[in-house]
DNA sequence: ACCTCTTTTTGCCAAATGACAAATGAATTC
DNA sequence: GAATTCATTTGTCATTTGGCAAAAAGAGGT
């Protein structure tokens, strides 16, 4: 399992196999069921994860108490809010498993111990961590210029092993429409 | 003017005056006259930018040709664009000066060489885009599923410098609403 | 002050979406 | 397999927003 996760940092970067083993060693798994929870709302994020296997989304309460899905995150990314993981600060949102889920997981102590010693390594974080902010600014971003249907459509096209692993209410309140239109512009589809 | 930036750097991690000096030694000043591009479609990011003064737009043109506005850029923040930047892409979007701007930027070359040779600067920089990417995330996200009303009130509140230096047209299609809603938007809360 | 060009506002109507409630369907438990 | 719970669809109507075109307001130049 650690092996998904090898390819996935030499990805971004070089390093050698005594450092990688250096890294694997900290590493521990994770495993969630669906509806279970990877960080809450008022807590602090400790764990810099990587997924496996399943989905994640990210969600929190907006001030009229509604719950708003931030974002999902699928299989090979990185699960980690991390405002609240380099600031120690409480998170907003909750991370939740929307289906059972294999993580990878480093403590946040190990995490920044191996930032200080292992030399390359923040480099290669550093790709990482921008790609995947990056990634978010670009799926988010079109959301609002388009209309439902569009944003509804896209979604499908990007992802298409996504859409039918996830509940119409989180999806909707991804694509920032009612469940009840989002239900109507799927059947328009059809 | 330089000294604007060594205070931004500080802010994200310690580095002693030589190491300082070695930096502001490479940044050189740019003015930009409104309406000039900072970035066009199309070509690469060679320059990673530091905005002194003014305001700074970034756009793109979507499928059907409407120009839209990602966002919006103020003083004291970094301009680049950074998956043009880090792989030598040519860019999507156009960065654009929307009021005369002052600018401290830094070659691509000297900006590798320094990540190389400045032991701690690393960090810094780490620091510094990650912090501006989860901005931009939280900035947007919230964009999504407000109203159009809410996200006008929105952006008067968290921005109030911004609102009356931004044409609406810029401001409606980055509200992700025709430039007429906005303006009866507008009507109605006064 | 006048003309020109650009930006913003307004009017009109059609289309999209939201709010709320009820009905249907699907999944789970006993 | 009946009952319960949860998710999705549908109906009805009010509200919001878009599309398009014209009018008004503003900015800059001469």
């Amino acid at each position: 399992m650690k092996e998904v996760l090898e390819n996935y940092i030499l990805q971004y970067g070089e390093l050698n196999q005594e450092k990688i083993s250096l890294i694997l060693e900290k590493a521990t798994e994770l495993e969630l069921r669906k509806d279970d929870y990877f960080l809450e709302a008022g807590k602090i994020s400790r764990q810099f994860g990587f997924l496996i296997k399943g989905i994640v989304r990210v969600y929190y309460y907006d001030d009229k108490g509604d719950e708003i899905t931030k974002y999902f995150i699928e299989e090979n990314n990185i699960v980690v809010n991390l405002e609240s993981f380099d600031n120690k600060i409480p998170s907003f949102s909750y991370v939740q498993a929307i289906t059972d889920c294999e993580l990878i997981i480093f403590s946040i102590q190990d995490w920044q111990e191996m930032l200080k010693t292992i030399v390359g390594w923040e480099n290669i974080v550093h790709n990482i961590i921008s790609k995947a902010l990056l990634q978010k600014i670009e799926r988010i971003s079109p959301l609002i210029s388009e209309d439902a249907t569009t944003r509804y459509l896209n979604f499908l096209t990007k992802y298409p092993n996504l859409s039918n692993r996830i509940p119409l209410s989180y999806l909707a309140s991804y694509l920032g429409v009612t469940q009840s239109s989002l239900s109507r512009i799927r059947k328009n589809i059809k």
